[in-house]
DNA sequence: TCGTTAATGAACTAAACGGTACATACATTG
DNA sequence: CAATGTATGTACCGTTTAGTTCATTAACGA
């Protein structure tokens, strides 16, 4: 990113901290976190690294502070899904789909995530505000699938957390192995058409499992 | 690992080569490609880092090197899956759970393929015996679907890397997410009593799913 | 308007890291 | 048993990298 005019180049910290911390969240997602280089983070931003230390205190710091904020954006997004008063299979499909389109918008959040299995979640473990963060997710499930067990058309062995992952696991792995699967597959996951066929799959997989006599 | 006693200290090229790979396939499984360091992986063999540099050439040839032997190994124990004669539905199911039960045997494999990701297969790509590793996996598969396609138990708009696709999303994310996905939801995902219900609920899905009118 | 402090940049440093030069010992074969 | 190539270890090198030092500039309240 070009230095700006001097003139240009007001201070302004909030704007240097926020440009910091998308910048680290692009390069963190691209190389990893040992892959990230706190030089390319600083000559991607309108400021230098001396900010870095400056604002964060030093590159896991910063790690740190990119792994909340992603998290954060999730939770806010999914606050957002509403499956509103729908019959519960098709609000089930419909929270899967919502999930699917949101893990393809941000795939530089599930990037993240992966890295931080690399390590063994031990960076997310230390930031402590994001303790219990699955609640959201879950509890929006749970009622539906409460609905859905009331009206006697959904199994009951199984709960909010179990039919949550099994969402997270299609759509994270449509995004986190696009590349070894497409490869390995002759198939690439990003295309269009691909996409709205795994979509649709997606759906018919929860619903079908759901409702099985 | 501690430097042997001189007079043990044949030379054994093969066994050499062959340490080098296996004690990387676990520094970088552990660590990540730029989070690997050579320097300990060579401390963790019987010999130096020199044998690396003699034997791969470099930090990048003996990642490679163990992508190579990893995915051979996959494919290998794939080869072993067999659902013989049984029905359908009992050999589709049989799959799933015989995959899911690797994956969970081999998480170093996981995390490899998640680190490979990272790096958008771009070493993988460059392995050419690599390609259309996928096949084998594909084809049992489709040899189950087509039995039961033909016996009017299973539905016909999926194909089997559709089918294959589903299996390993959920053995991938249960190995691969397990630390983030346990810290947010409070699942220990390697428990045996957990890991066991994960299983079943694969074959349920997939079952389900494939049956469904 | 002037002093104080928050914000910033350029240059520097020490350590870590991938890779190599060189010397040498072992094993095989003629 | 020489001769020759394979295999191995030690010590070192040049670069990269995270982190720091120190000086300076903009803003803002008294």
């Amino acid at each position: 990113m070009a230095r700006l005019d001097p003139s240009e180049r007001i201070r302004d910290a909030a704007r240097t901290r926020a440009e910091l911390l998308a910048v680290a969240t692009e390069v963190f997602a691209e190389q990893g976190y040992a892959g990230a280089r706190v030089d390319e983070i600083a000559e991607r931003t309108r400021t230098t690294k001396r900010m870095i230390y400056y604002y964060f205190g030093g590159k896991e710091q910063l790690y740190q502070a990119v792994l909340e904020g992603a998290y954060r954006d999730i939770r806010a997004a999914e606050q957002g899904i509403h499956a509103g008063d729908l019959p519960p299979a098709d609000a089930v499909r419909r929270i899967a789909e919502l999930t699917f389109d949101h893990h393809h918008a941000h795939p530089e959040f599930i990037r993240l995530v992966s890295v931080e299995n690399i390590h063994q979640a031990e960076h997310l473990r230390r930031v402590e505000s994001l303790r219990d963060l699955g609640a959201p997710a879950a509890s929006l499930l749970d009622e539906v699938l409460g609905r859905g067990r009331g009206a006697g058309v959904f199994r009951d062995d199984v709960d909010a957390v179990d039919v949550h992952m099994l969402i997270s696991a299609y759509c994270v792995f449509q995004v986190a192995n696009a590349a070894t699967f497409g490869f390995l597959f002759g198939r690439d996951m990003l295309a269009p058409a691909v996409r709205e066929r795994h979509r649709r799959i997606l759906g018919d997989v929860v619903v079908a499992w759901l409702t099985q006599g």
